[in-house]
DNA sequence: GTCTATATAATGATAGAC
DNA sequence: GTCTATCATTATATAGAC
């Protein structure tokens, strides 16, 4: 699992203009957002000039959804890849992440910037998860859930948004999500203790959330002004 | 706790036009973003003259700079008061969620835009967290942890992603995170379940883990191209 | 404090030569 | 395929009247 070589978008005569464009759209994109990055910008890391960037993608709209489905194959492929080599974990999104740095840079800016094919990704993301928890269920590995949808959604956006809060968590902990894999370890101990153990000490709050019926949350909702 | 009346962004005249024009932009910015936002549609949100918003804050960024004072200053005011109202939990963040709906747009904006002032207001954040757990450890409710500090900057993170991503949450399971009580509950649920019980069924994957050691990891990077 | 009118710079996109 | 030169639009910010 450990191999694969990320595409930088660093200059490369050896690559088409087009993808190197594509890949220096994707670095800006994922480093400033869509809105944060003008052509010339684009066109100057890839070596070209303006207009060929729009020669190519006819548009900074077109150009942004070819790297939408770019990066959409190249996850899908990816997870594709580790599927196949052995039993998905909840780490593995994270196991994956360091071989496309700027990949996951793109995406976690998708997640909030709403690109047009984001949502098509995630659902995907998710749709896989469900699979892959139930199969750890049924393998023993995973606790059952009385709601297994929603608690694949809940730690898929957990996942998602630490890797769209990337650059919190390497401040906070010193640790690059997008970054190596000895680094990602530091920040998967905590989650491991939290997935293993639990976070609270007894179900106290799960039988008072429990307790709680939506009459009395609605009632609760109502008399805000 | 169920009270307090938002400031919505609609044209009031009876507030200054400076406050008016401050709480459009936290509005538009939490909607749009930053750079997706001109001062036009601000001034127009507000009721004024894109003139106006010049001769009150000097610049886009000294507004921005003024809205990012402003929201971390209401985040700060509304965790006090839950501070001094009860025990914090987990779902505390999520709990005052729905008081200040634009706020809290603004905020998961910020997370990724990486506005100048969100660096602080997220450290102040998770340093409250690490008292609210060590305090929830000694009270017997939290579990302790091997790296409490870490632990503290995982949940936070997750709680502010989850806020970051709120629109997919919203699309994958109908709860507004940014909306209503009651749909904040849903959210909760699993999170709940997570918390209580734990995600794996035994503690081999910690084991693994705890079998790896830097030299490994150090090794699978290095063999990347 | 608030406006209209405008200066100036940057943006996405086009035309046409090579 | 790739460039230079340029257009039309939009952006932020300013000047000065009321």
């Amino acid at each position: 699992m450990c191999s694969v070589q990320a595409t930088p978008p660093v200059l490369r005569p050896d690559v088409t203009a087009r993808a190197r464009i594509r890949d220096a759209a994707i670095t800006l994109f994922g480093d400033r957002g869509f809105d944060g990055t003008g052509m010339r910008a684009i066109a100057a890391a890839a070596g070209v000039s303006p207009a060929l960037v729009v020669h190519h993608f006819g548009s900074k709209a077109g150009l942004r959804q070819v790297c939408d489905e770019h990066v959409a194959a190249v996850v899908r492929a990816t997870k594709q890849e580790a599927m196949t080599a052995g039993p998905p974990d909840p780490l593995e999104l994270l196991r994956t992440a360091d071989e496309t740095q700027p990949l996951l840079r793109y995406v976690a800016r998708m997640l909030v910037d709403g690109s047009p094919g984001v949502e098509a990704l995630v659902d995907t993301i998710v749709a896989d998860a469900v699979d892959y928890m139930e199969e750890g269920v049924e393998a023993g590995t995973l606790r059952p859930s009385e709601m297994p949808y929603e608690r694949a959604v809940l730690l898929c956006i957990w996942q998602l948004g630490s890797i769209a809060l990337h650059s919190h968590v390497k401040r906070l902990m010193g640790v690059d999500l997008l970054g190596d894999r000895a680094a990602i370890l530091k920040w998967g101990r905590p989650a491991l203790e939290v997935f293993t153990h639990g976070l609270f000490a007894d179900d106290r709050w799960e039988k008072a959330v429990a307790g709680l019926d939506e009459d009395q949350l609605k009632d609760c909702n109502d008399r805000r002004s």
